[in-house]
Order: structure tokens, then C-alpha cells, then sequence
RNA sequence: CGGGCCGUAGUAUACCGGUAGUACACCUGCUUUGGGAGCAGGUUGACCGAGUUCGAUUCUCGGCGGCCCGACCA
């Protein structure tokens, strides 16, 4: 599990918010990321990802590798120079054949490419640990920085030069085992979407397959945002890329063109199954029982982590701002302290802090000697499910102000309700 | 890569062929203190290069950069 601190005080943060988004910045995800202090942009398509960013980021992660590791995934990290007569294995060094290569050279000399995707590395890498088919199924992913060189930048990070993608790859003795895993695989990125709170929306969907299946999936979420248009039926919860919407599809999935819906949607996840050409053309091969050379039968697997993350600001927020779900949230209480020059309110305060990371809730604690109005239009902007309110009110009340960001619901609670509601 | 729009303080915006104004932010002081406070004072700016011109931030060309539409996303 990703070790972090859980708690902070918000005069420590030197991320601030601003009333305004950049001019030229249109799309939803970064203005309201950029002006809350989440992600910070270095160039078109390249953002950097601060405190707070960071901490969503990381959050999406642990759920995916929770999943991951749920049906076997090994977690590693692979490289971002790479090289290249191993791209050229597989024919795909040209920038005919991959027009997004960042490419650059090496001053001991040879060229390298810097990491686009991981298919050609990971397989070769492989080499080094299969034989014998005693040494399959390999399931390993990572969380990896890709640069891609793309013509065209757009919808914040949504679609950067420079994005995280949890990649996995699966390397099987045969068909039949690969099918198992990848309809296993299946069932964990709909139980990825589920938890970040996308599963009603998001659909598998039918989409063209490449050189070894008539399909690979998708996984497709209805949003305004998307780049894709897909056909789905709500019943049947199945889908189908525009791109393989034809009679022979719909036959064979047992529909028709009535029963569809069109909607708009972002990709948030791809699967694809390589079949053996991938390994005979980088020379993965194991022996089997009969001692003969066999092909190792590849399929990746891969989940835009900054995307999402994206995605989920997106759908995820109000007029006033963004608006986590809970398990996304960089953190889970947003103590606000009103009136820091009231010793009791400030030790009031710091009571409700200790207590509440003692009970493991990660808590932002505003302790910043600022106006009440400037605390809570941050606190609405940075959008922590709850916030709780410590002032010379809820001390004569002898109870805190707990508002979900929400639904704006307002309920008054001891230290003792409090936590009990957060560790139920 | 084709097409379009754009580039003025940290951010957002004005005006102008004669060296730039406002708001927020920032700094100082006083007041204020439960929904982005008020007053007073202060700091900060024309993307780069060439051309036209007595003079260019303004006009022209080029470069660089940003956004949008399309294409692309194996």
C-alpha cells in the first residue's frame, strides 16, 4: 500500500485556490483541478500533480491495485527508455507504423524511445523467466508514466502528452487459459468502476479487435466530455464502439439497431487479447509437457489513472466546485476552524484533529487565520465529503457542524458520533 | 497534420501609433471576523525577432506558445 501521511494542517499546504480559471483552459476537469490547487500545468498536455492531486492519484491506484492483486497481479515497474531494435522486432520503430514516438539519442550513441506503451519490453523482459510451461500464467502491471506524442492535446488531463496508465499484461500457456483470466479481468475493472463510483455508467463495449479477435473491449463511461460515441442497451448493460456497429455485430450479439442508445463517452479502459503473434514475433516461447517449443499467448490490460481522475472531477462536481466521493477524496474531513484568535476554538480544534487521526480519518485541518466566507468557498472548491465546522457556536453547543459537501445536509455531532459515523 | 481563434502584472480583463488602466492576488497599517470584508498606502506587466514609422504594446511578416473544430488514438 502507498505509505502517506494521513492528515494536514491547510497553513501547511503552499497550494492555494484561485477564483478564477486560466483563460485559455476550457475543459471542466482542469479548470476546477487547477483552480482548487490539485494539478498544475507545465506545458499543453503536461500537468504536474500537487499535494492534494497527488493524493487522489493515489487513491485511484490503490483501488486498481487492489483489484489487480485480487486476481494475481504482480505489481513491477518497467522502464521509460527503451529500446530501439526491440521496437523493431515487432515492426513498429517507423513513425509510419507508431506516429507518437518521442524518440531521442543516446550521447554514447544509439537511439532510444521514450515509453509510449510497454507490449514489446514487457514481452522480451520475459524472456529472462519463461521456459517451461511450469512457468505460466505471468499476470504483472504497473503504474506508468506514458509519453505520447500527440498531435493534439485536449480535454485537460484527459488527453495529455504525458498521462499515468495501470498497464497489465497476462502471458498464458493457451487460449483457454487466456480467456479465463481475461474475462476475469473483466469482472475486476467493472469492480475498479463500481468502486470509483462510475459503474452505473460505464459499459463494456464491443470494439474492434486487431489482427488476432474480431473484438476487444472497452470500457466506456457516459459523459459529456467523452471523445466516443458508442451504442449501448441498458438491459442487456452491453455496448458497441460506432466503429464495429454493422449487421454481423448485432447479430451476433443478439440485438438490434432499435434496442440501442446513443451516448456519448470517455474511454477509461481497453483490453485486448494478442493471441500468439506477439510472442513469436520478440521470441517468447515456453516447452510444454512433450517438450515442444510453444508461443506464449499475450493480452493487455490497461486503465488511464490521470484520466479517470479527470473523468471523476468532471462528474463529480457543482457550481461551487468539486465534489469527491468519499474513497477518491484526498481527504476525508475538512476541519474548518473559525475564529483562531479564541484559544478554545484553536484547542477545541487540535483535540478534534488528534482524535480523529487516532481513529485513522485523514483530516485537512484549515487552521489558516483567514475569513470564514474564504474557508468555506475553499473548502466547497477542494470538495472533502465532510466538512466539519469548530467555532464559538458549535463550542456553546457543545457539538460540531458536520455538512456533506453532497447534498449540503447539516447535522450537529460529538466527537464520539462523529467518529463513530466515519469508522462505521 | 488541415482549419479557426488568441498571446497585456501571479490571475482575469481594458485602452491606445506618442511608454499602459481596473479587479483579485501580494506587501504595510488600522478596522473587521459564520459565506471569497472595508479604508489608506505600496510592489508587479505588453511572448521573441525582423520590418514599416520621427516614434510600435498597438500595423505587417516570421518564430514560439496556448485553446477550439477536424483527423488521429493500432
Amino acid at each position: 500500500m502507498t505509505i502517506r501521511t494521513h492528515s494536514m494542517k491547510q497553513s501547511h499546504l503552499f497550494t492555494k485556490t484561485r477564483r478564477e480559471a486560466p483563460k485559455d483552459e476550457v475543459s471542466k476537469n482542469a479548470q476546477l483541478l487547477i483552480r482548487a490547487g490539485y494539478v498544475h500545468k507545465e506545458m499543453a498536455g503536461v500537468y504536474a500533480y500537487l499535494p492534494l492531486g497527488l493524493r487522489v492519484q493515489n487513491k485511484i491506484k490503490d483501488i486498481v491495485r487492489e483489484e489487480m492483486d485480487a486476481i494475481g497481479g504482480e505489481e513491477i515497474i518497467m522502464t521509460s527508455l527503451q529500446r530501439k531494435e526491440l521496437w523493431e522486432k515487432t515492426n513498429r520503430w517507423d513513425d509510419e507504423t507508431v506516429d507518437v514516438w518521442f524518440k531521442t539519442e543516446l550521447k554514447a550513441g544509439g537511439e532510444v524511445g521514450l515509453a509510449w506503451s510497454h507490449e514489446e519490453p514487457i514481452g522480451e523482459m520475459m524472456k529472462n523467466y519463461v521456459s517451461s510451461f511450469r512457468d505460466l500464467p505471468i499476470f504483472v502491471y504497473q503504474f506508468q508514466t506514458k509519453l505520447r506524442n500527440e498531435l493534439r492535446a485536449k480535454s485537460g488531463i484527459m488527453r495529455g502528452r504525458e498521462f499515468v496508465m495501470k498497464d497489465m499484461y497476462s502471458f498464458c500457456l493457451g487460449e483457454e487459459d487466456h480467456t479465463r483470466f481475461y474475462n476475469k479481468t473483466i469482472d475486476a475493472y467493472l469492480r475498479v468502476y463500481d468502486r470509483l463510483g462510475i459503474g452505473a455508467d460505464t459499459f463494456v463495449t464491443f470494439a474492434s479487435g486487431g489482427a488476432f479477435t474480431q473484438f476487444s473491449h472497452e470500457f466506456q463511461t457516459i459523459a459529456e466530455t467523452g471523445e466516443d460515441v458508442i451504442y449501448i442497451n441498458r438491459e442487456k448493460k452491453i455496448a458497441i464502439n460506432e466503429e464495429v456497429l454493422n449487421e454481423e455485430t448485432l447479430t451476433k450479439l443478439g440485438i438490434t439497431r432499435v434496442d440501442l442508445e446513443e451516448v456519448k463517452t470517455a474511454e477509461v479502459g481497453n483490453i485486448f487479447n494478442f493471441g500468439t503473434q506477439k510472442a513469436e514475433d520478440l521470441g517468447l516461447f515456453y516447452k510444454n509437457e512433450k517438450g515442444e517449443q510453444v508461443p506464449v499467448w499475450m493480452g493487455s490490460y490497461g486503465i488511464g489513472i490521470t484520466r479517470v481522475m479527470g473523468l471523476l472531477a468532471e462528474k463529480f462536481a457543482d457550481e461551487k466546485g468539486l465534489v469527491w466521493p468519499e474513497h477518491i477524496a484526498p481527504f476525508r474531513v475538512h476541519l474548518i476552524e473559525l475564529g483562531n484568535d479564541n484559544v478554545d476554538v484553536h484547542s477545541e480544534a487540535q483535540e478534534l484533529y488528534r482524535e480523529l487521526n487516532e481513529a485513522k480519518v485523514e483530516v485537512l485541518w484549515d487552521d489558516r487565520d483567514v475569513r470564514a466566507g474564504e474557508k468555506f468557498a475553499d473548502a466547497d472548491l477542494i470538495g472533502i465529503p465532510l466538512r466539519v465546522v469548530v467555532s464559538e457556536k458549535t463550542l456553546a453547543a457543545g457539538k460540531f457542524e458536520c455538512t456533506e459537501r453532497a447534498t449540503g445536509h447539516t447535522s450537529h455531532k460529538s466527537i464520539s458520533e462523529l467518529i463513530g459515523h466515519l469508522t462505521a
